[in-house]
Formats: C-alpha cells, structure tokens, sequence
RNA sequence: GGCCCUAUCGUCUAACGGUUAGGACGGAGCCUUCUCAAGGCUCAAAUCAGAGUUCGAUUCUCUGUAGGGUCACCA
C-alpha cells in the first residue's frame, strides 16, 4: 500500500459470547490508530459459525460499545453470515485453478463430512513484517493442506477474514497476539487470491493474574465489559486502564480522555509482552475520574440515599463523607446495605464497654460527656476541652455516643451532620448507659 | 511435544550503549483532631542466568532457563 493510501481497520468480533475486556482492547486500539490516521472503522460481524454465534451477544457487543463510548464508523455490522455468495465465487475461483480441491475425508468424529474444501499448500516460508513485533517468520509446510470451507456455502474463519479484508479494503490488521500463528495461512490465502497483504500489528494479550489469557471460562464474569458498567464503573475508565495495559506515553500521564488518547496513541510504542489485568489501578484510575466527575457522583449519591432512607433532606456533609469513601459507584451501595450508614438516620445502639478511652474510668467519662454536652455547639470550646484533658479521653466517647461504631469520622463532622439537638439527645443516652 | 512470541520492583511501565535504574498502582511508616476515610511526606521493592561484542551493557549477539500463545470441518 502507498502512503496516501487511507487507513481503514476493522473490528471484527465473533458474537459467540458477551463484550470482552481484551477484545474492548483490540478495538481501542484500532478506534484509536484509525482516528489519529483520518481513518475508517469497518464493524464486521464473523459469524459463520451458526451454532455457536448469537444474537444476545451481537447486542451485547454493541450495547456495550455504545456505553463504552467508542465506536466504529457504523454500529450496524456487516455479517459474514450474508456473504455466502462472494465467499463462493472465489471459492469456485481457487478450485478452478487448482489451488483448493474438494477433498474426500474419512470420518473420524461424529458431525464429520465426507467432503471438506481444502487449501492446496504451497509448503513455502512466510515472512511478515509486524508493526510491533518486528519480522516473524513461518515454514507453513506444517499447516499441511488445511480446510478452508466446510461446503461451498459454509466458508472458514481463514478465508472468509482474508475475502473480507480485501473487499473492505482493509489496509492495517490490528489483533491480539494469538491472532499471530493464523497470519501464515491468511498470507497464503492472499497470495493465491493475489490480493495484497495488510499491514499487521498484534496486541500483547490482557492477562489475568494467574498470567495467562484472560478468559471467560477460566476467569469468570470479570473478562465481561458489562460487569464493570454494572458495578458503576465509569466507561472513560474503564477506556483510560484499557489503554494503558500494553501502552503508555512515555511521560508520567496517566489520566487521559480520548481525545487526549488519539493524539498521543503511538502503536510503535505498544509492548511486546502481555500485561496483567490489574483491577486495583483501575479502581484508581476510577476514582481519579470521580473526582473529576464530582457534582454528578455527588448528585448519584443523594438519590441513592434518599432511595434508602426516604425522601428527606440529605445533609451535604454526609454525601461528601461517603464521596472520599467511593471508588466505584457500586461502593456506594455496599455502604448502604452493609448498614453502615444508619446511624446518621437513627439513633446507633451502643455498647456500653465500648464508650471508654483507654484507662478511662466511667465517672471521667461521665464527666467529660456532660461538659461536652454543654458545650457542642461550639468545636473550638470541644478541642481545647479536649486538649486540656486528653484527646482520647474526649473525643472517643463522644464520637462512639454519636457514631455507636468503632470506626466513624471524626466527632465534629457528625455533630455538623447530626445537628446540636440530635447531638446531645445521642451524648445523654450514652451518659444514661454509664 | 512442534511452531511462534515474550522476559526491568508484586503489578503497569520509563531509561540516544554511560542514570544513585525513574514514575504510577498496591504495601509499610509518619503527620494532619481519638478511630476510619481523604490528603501530605517518607521508605521498601526490579534489570531471569551464563557467555560474547565493547573502555562501558537493562539496552546489541548467542545459548540456556522460565512463562505465554497456537496447533479444529471455532473464530
């Protein structure tokens, strides 16, 4: 291909199962290569395996892809699936001039045909150049004369993706790595269709801790891109952490919006060796765009607790209090449901060991409470209170009064939230339990 | 097993052949109002091994080792 030649990718998933973190990578980085280039995405459906592609999953694709906010050129793919017929002609054209031949088989497995289409192997060396991996060599001898239909109308992976790529005018191949060992044979294909070859570029593998492939029977729900939208992940990070596994700018950057990503996107940049799915960075990086989303998380949390505890006033405080607690929206839920957050609603059950500081007696504890009591609208009287008789002394009892937990924020926080009234109503019941 | 690919802190990674091997996540410690969170500061933590090339290798070459991918009438 020249260099003036436009670029156009393709994102060609298989609808055998739901949107998958590494296969939303692949496409980033084709989204990502294509945009910076000028260039056009082509979405193709392969899905010339009948039993196992469904329509749940092509809609689970494309939904997800929308959510994720990144696109190819159209959402409506063409489908492999509809193309029988150019598949057949250049079939009937490669049997025609003897480089495929119907090939009687001899049935070894149930399911097995008699007749298969076969490639006839040239049994010569292919060489490509990858954009990230550099030159790769093959002896495709070993791939001997391999399948490439099932029947006239029931086309292969192999020769369907090279009939496609053509016909797309795909100039640029960007897939994962275990995409490398099928290269050989596609070359193959090409060469006998005369077609030319794309520009090819395989993508280092997201990996699961365990260090090899992320999958989903292997690694359960996670791989999916639709349990991180459930668990209120935010799809720009979600976009963010998939692009810096297997990439990175060189600078010490790590939050990025997609415009910022095509502009500084490099594909000669990106790693050669496959990167671990690190799901606390992306919790990071999560949180990094919920602070910059901080109105809107804010405003989500607010619903959330007036879902819970009633249409009600929500003190500003309290929403930011569990703002620095969240990560991922999902956080926001387990805070609710674990109960932890009851005691800003309704009075907390105390246990009466647990009012004590360290060392302190009932009598002092009694005492510092009634003094702080008298005093609780004003923090600064409660500090140097506290100062003068020791911060522990003071302030644990007073926050386990209000709090009836262990761990809380800090005592003057609840008083804001709780109001003077409903804080010495708490301090008089714990003084009672004394 | 054949073929292919890969190899820097636990993880993601930076480093024209010359750096005290840098950053981030996570971890540890300290500070900030008792506990928690958030924030600030500090610390620990890596060039797979062995040869070779070179004045000098994380970087180049080879061998070994380890890990991964792929070997369908799936895609």
């Amino acid at each position: 291909m020249s260099e003036t030649q436009k670029v156009i990718v393709r994102y060609p998933p298989s609808p055998t199962g739901m949107l998958h973190m590494g296969n939303a990578r692949t496409f980033l980085f084709n989204y990502l290569f294509a945009k910076q280039n000028g260039g056009q995405i082509v979405f193709r459906l392969e899905d010339t395996d009948k039993e196992r592609s469904k329509k749940e999953y092509e809609d689970d694709i494309i939904e997800n892809l929308k959510w994720l906010g990144i696109e190819p050129d159209s959402l409506s793919p063409i489908k492999q699936s509809e193309r029988t017929e150019i598949y057949k002609k250049y079939l009937n054209k490669l049997i025609d001039e003897g480089k495929a031949y119907l090939s009687k088989e001899e049935i070894v497995e149930s399911g097995q045909r008699n007749k298969v289409i076969r490639f006839k192997n040239p049994n010569k060396k292919i060489k490509f150049d990858d954009l990230i991996r550099g030159e790769i060599e093959f002896d495709t001898t070993e791939l001997k004369d391999f399948v490439i239909a099932k029947s006239l109308n029931e086309p292969i992976y192999h020769l369907a993706v090279v009939i496609d790529d053509f016909e797309m005018g795909i100039t640029h191949v960007i897939r994962g790595d275990d995409g490398i060992s099928n290269t050989p044979r596609q070359i193959l294909i090409q060469e006998a269709m005369a077609m030319p070859r794309p520009i090819y570029a395989h993508l280092p593998m997201i990996l699961a801790s365990d260090k090899t492939k992320l999958s989903k029977r292997k690694h359960g729900e996670q791989v999916s891109v639709s349990y991180y939208k459930e668990k209120g992940y935010l799809p720009e990070a979600v976009i963010n952490f998939l692009a810096m596994i297997g990439w990175n700018p060189g600078t010490d950057q790590e939050i990025f919006s997609i415009a910022e990503l095509i502009k500084a996107f490099d594909i000669k940049k990106v790693q050669k060796k496959g990167g671990i799915f690190n799901i606390e960075k992306l919790r990071w990086i999560n949180k990094e765009y919920i602070k910059l989303q901080k109105n809107n998380t804010e405003e989500i949390i607010n619903q959330k607790l007036k879902e819970k505890f009633g249409d009600r006033m929500i003190h500003p405080k309290l929403i930011e209090i569990i703002f620095e607690r969240t990560e991922v929206i999902f956080d926001v839920d387990m805070f609710i449901e674990s109960g932890e957050l009851d005691y800003f609603f309704n009075k907390p059950k105390l246990d009466k060991e647990k009012i004590l500081w360290k060392g302190e007696s009932k009598e002092e504890a009694k005492k510092h409470l009634e003094k702080i009591s008298e005093i609780s609208d004003n923090k600064e009287k409660i500090m140097q209170y506290a100062e003068q008789i020791g911060k522990g002394e003071a302030l644990w009892p007073l926050r386990y009064a209000l709090s009836g937990r262990e761990k809380s924020p800090d005592p003057f926080t609840l008083i804001e939230v709780l109001g003077v009234e409903e804080t010495i109503k708490r301090i008089q019941n714990a003084i009672q339990l004394l």
